[in-house]
DNA sequence: ACGCCTACCTGCTTGC
DNA sequence: TGCAAGCAGGTAGGCG
């Protein structure tokens, strides 16, 4: 899917864009993306009349807060894309479901492959988590549904961007694994909102190898890591996502990012750091991009 | 815990 | 030109 950038981009914009607009009408045109077991009649009809209070993100998950407390959450998966259309804008044939505004336009759940998943939740969840209210959030939230939003992202990692995922944190969660690095970046119980893209920019820019296994590493190489990861997904949100084929912000244009990536696609094409070929490896049935020479197999100093 | 497989879907690119 | 195979930003579930 859209990544971490590509997903903080699009609730960015619609936190601009569509925060204080009202719902009037849903209209679903692919019934399993609502997200099971709410029938589709029944997430269409509940959703209407909903006034927009603001839109975060939590891992690769937008959330889409409303004035009563309900959430929202809208999993983009591969190429999910939600898009503010003006009044008149001509339908999309790909539009999954269509969010009619009380201004005119349309909110657009945009998604080819049909992957992604949209659910509506009873309030109260999300704050429970280290708030200090919990116990009275959760018998909020249980008296309004069975189902709380806390269940799907409480076997999430780390959020990195946040001030609480220090290198110490990052070195203590590797050390007590033996998975390879690219396997790990990957795994959302280990650390959220890293996909494919900023897994292999993050691997090449700390020099380590993917197939390194997590608990080999150095301090200072758990260091590098912990800067790359970071620094990557902030260069994404910089550059409002990487775009290949179906990523779009809300407001339906690509992002800038895919041009200044290091190593993702460019199989046999010169590293920007020594010039030797980039290699594509598979692992963990995933596209895998990286320098040999720059990212060797066994640790190694490197000299700053 | 880990790794591998299949499934979910459609469209684009590549090679014969 | 046609057609089949391979590829794609993600994740859930199952097996060993």
């Amino acid at each position: 899917m859209p990544e971490l950038p590509e997903v903080e981009t699009v609730a960015r914009d619609l936190q601009r864009w569509v925060a204080g607009a009202t719902i009037t009408r849903a209209t679903v045109t692919w019934d399993r993306t609502i997200r099971h077991p709410q029938p589709a009649e029944r997430f269409a009809a509940e959703i209407a009349g909903a006034l927009i209070h603001r839109v975060g993100r939590r891992a690769k998950t937008v959330l889409i807060h409303l004035a009563d407390g309900r959430i929202m959450t809208v999993a983009l998966r591969m190429t999910g894309a939600l898009i503010v259309a003006p009044a008149g804008t001509p339908p999309d044939p790909y539009a999954r479901v269509v969010f009619d505004l009380a201004d005119g336009r349309e909110l657009r759940y945009r998604d080819v492959r049909k992957f992604g998943r949209i659910g509506l939740w009873p309030g109260g969840g999300m704050r429970s988590v280290g708030a200090g209210r919990g116990a009275r959030s959760r018998r909020v939230a249980e008296s309004a549904g069975r189902y709380r939003i806390g269940e799907v992202f409480s076997g999430h990692g780390p959020e990195p961007l946040a001030r609480s995922f220090s290198a110490a944190r990052l070195a203590e969660r590797l050390s007590r694994r033996s998975a390879k690095l690219k396997t790990l970046l990957l795994d959302q119980s280990f650390i959220a909102g890293v996909g494919n893209i900023y897994a292999d920019e993050a691997l090449w820019r700390a020099r380590l190898h993917p197939l390194r296994r997590a608990d080999t590493l150095t301090p200072d190489e758990v260091r590098r890591l912990h800067r790359a990861v970071r620094q990557v997904l902030r260069q994404g949100i910089h550059n409002r996502g990487s775009s290949f084929s179906d990523y779009v912000g809300a407001d339906g244009l690509p992002g800038d990012n895919a041009e200044r990536l290091m190593v993702y696609r460019r199989t046999e094409q010169p590293c920007y750091r020594c010039g030797r070929p980039i290699r594509r490896i598979v692992v963990g049935q995933r596209s895998t991009h990286f320098c040999p020479h720059c990212q060797p197999e066994l640790s190694q100093p490197v000299e700053s």
